[in-house]
DNA sequence: TATTTAGTTTAAAATCATTCTAAACTACTT
DNA sequence: AAGTAGTTTAGAATGATTTTAAACTAAATA
């Protein structure tokens, strides 16, 4: 599907920069990047963006379901291309995130959804260090 | 135990300042604060403390283990007085949270963890919206 | 097609949490 | 009592993100 496409089909009027940044980032395999690491790729590409138009971008493709933020990142927004349910080992000496599918997990005796409250979405980090 | 006892048995010299946090922490019930949050007490309380000690004092009660930081949440960090292992709720709206013991939780078809990493620690946060 | 308008992009300034700096201070050791 | 190593402080610096207001542009309308 063509990204022109893409976007008209959540509502975002397909400016050059959301073309630009749908071409980075829904050609090819998922992946974790925060908005400077993008507008880096963008400068590589050939193309320019300020780095306002790069958050504003990102933050409208969430809105629309396109990408997922990572929540538990500190210091710096990340974001994520894989929008299917799914959960994240952490790197903590580096921040690096690797996805792992949550179809397969099994969890029990979840607690009691404090009333007047629904589940609104389970995240489960698991952090990790270098054995020895 | 005396919070003076508290901070020498884990290796930090009692300061006056890290004694007036320890008594506005340590003195009650577990709970979720900011260094702001935590800022605004110790003037209430009659003290006064920059906020670089503020931060300075947490770091190191989180390095010795006296409190834990909650890793998920995004702008500010939190911190938490309840060292046990549990979770959280997160009510996005307001970003307060809820602790929940783990238990009773049960967790199965853990996924591998990645060759050369050990699992360093496990968090899991349920996101809460209102019903209706 | 020309015009309008509502949404978008931009550079630059502003904001906000947090860390750094270097000087003054203080708890502990000798 | 004196030394020293660690701590506190104000204020500056940093870094990510948001805001601002003007210029621009895609889409809608005439």
């Amino acid at each position: 599907m063509k990204n022109i496409e893409k976007l008209r089909r959540v509502g975002l009027r397909p400016t050059k920069q959301r073309l630009i940044i749908a071409d980075l980032l829904f050609n090819g395999p998922n992946r974790h990047f925060s908005a400077e690491d993008l507008q880096v790729e963008i400068t590589s590409s050939g193309n320019y963006m300020s780095i306002g138009t790069v958050y504003n971008c990102l933050k409208k493709f969430k809105k629309c379901g396109l990408i997922k933020q990572v929540e538990y990142s500190k210091e710096t927004a990340v974001f994520d291309t894989n929008t299917n349910h799914h959960h994240h080992f952490l790197n903590e000496e580096t921040g690096q995130l690797i996805d792992f599918e949550s179809d397969k997990l099994v969890l029990q005796n979840l607690p009691q959804i404090p009333i007047g409250f629904v589940n609104n979405g389970l995240e489960i980090i698991i952090k990790l260090k270098k054995n020895n």
